[in-house]
DNA sequence: ACTGATTTTGAGAATCATTCTCATTCTCAG
DNA sequence: CTGAGAATGAGAATGATTCTCAAAATCAGT
């Protein structure tokens, strides 16, 4: 379960991350590594998506459709507003959400509450009504 | 892809979900059923459970794990503050958070914004520090 | 560079939730 | 009662993710 090494492989898979400006899945990945040439294997994939999930370096989501969508990312915590049409994606930060979720969790007589947030639209860049 | 009709194994379904207190897994109401010795199939629960979804009669959210989970709640627009150790959920409304949403989604030249929340901890009912 | 130990890789099999298929069973209006 | 259409359920099909394990790469010590 320790992190893999950096390699060659997961270099290209930062890179592919890096490239897109949304999120992607682990199998879209895994397909643009192929069609770069690079023989790299699906488990390869996964497994260092996981790594880098794991160290905070890349964001997942998992979409309505039950897919795992992975995104490079800033460390620190924030969200995500994704547009639905093409899929490009924003970070934001939202202090008001922040505190009030805290609070909720207090109100309720629970600790340790985390929380998770997914803002979802239709960007700028298409058609408007 | 019409909403199923009211029948007997809706009703059964309906039944299983109000005695729970937490959100279960499409499987587990199905093993449930059995264990009743209701001998609903698989799919009929998939298929009703998909409906109650979409009249708004349940929620469902998808557990870190990608299986989803199912729970009867109210129809109008809230959140769930779930545990962690015991399952048990609460629904919650915060208007600051719906309030900020939006803002934010307007604020990126994002139109029709929708947002997914989700809220865990450890409720009150667990050993504290 | 050579050797042996350790880690990483990748092809394919195995899992597992969910969806599909389709013959059978129900429901209900006429 | 009868026939059309809806609902059911067993099992197959799907598809993402995880596992398995032998081969390839990497490392430390010589
Ligand atoms: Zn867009
Ligand atoms: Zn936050
Ligand atoms: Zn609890
Ligand atoms: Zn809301």
């Amino acid at each position: 379960m320790a992190a893999p090494r950096d390699t060659p492989q997961r270099r290209a898979i930062e890179a592919v991350l890096a490239a897109a400006d949304g999120f992607c899945t682990a199998q879209d990945v895994h397909a643009r590594l192929r069609a770069e040439g690079h023989g790299t294997g699906l488990a390869t994939v996964y497994r260092h998506l996981a790594a880098l999930v794991e160290q905070g370096r890349v964001d997942v989501v998992t979409s309505p459709g039950g897919e795992a969508r992975y995104r490079s990312c800033s460390g620190s915590h924030h969200h995500h507003l994704t547009c639905t049409e093409c899929g490009r994606s924003v970070e934001v930060r939202i202090d008001a959400i922040e505190r009030a979720c805290a609070r909720v969790g207090a109100e309720h007589g629970f600790r340790d509450v985390h929380h998770t947030i997914e803002l979802s639209g239709v960007c700028d860049a298409h058609p408007a009504p």
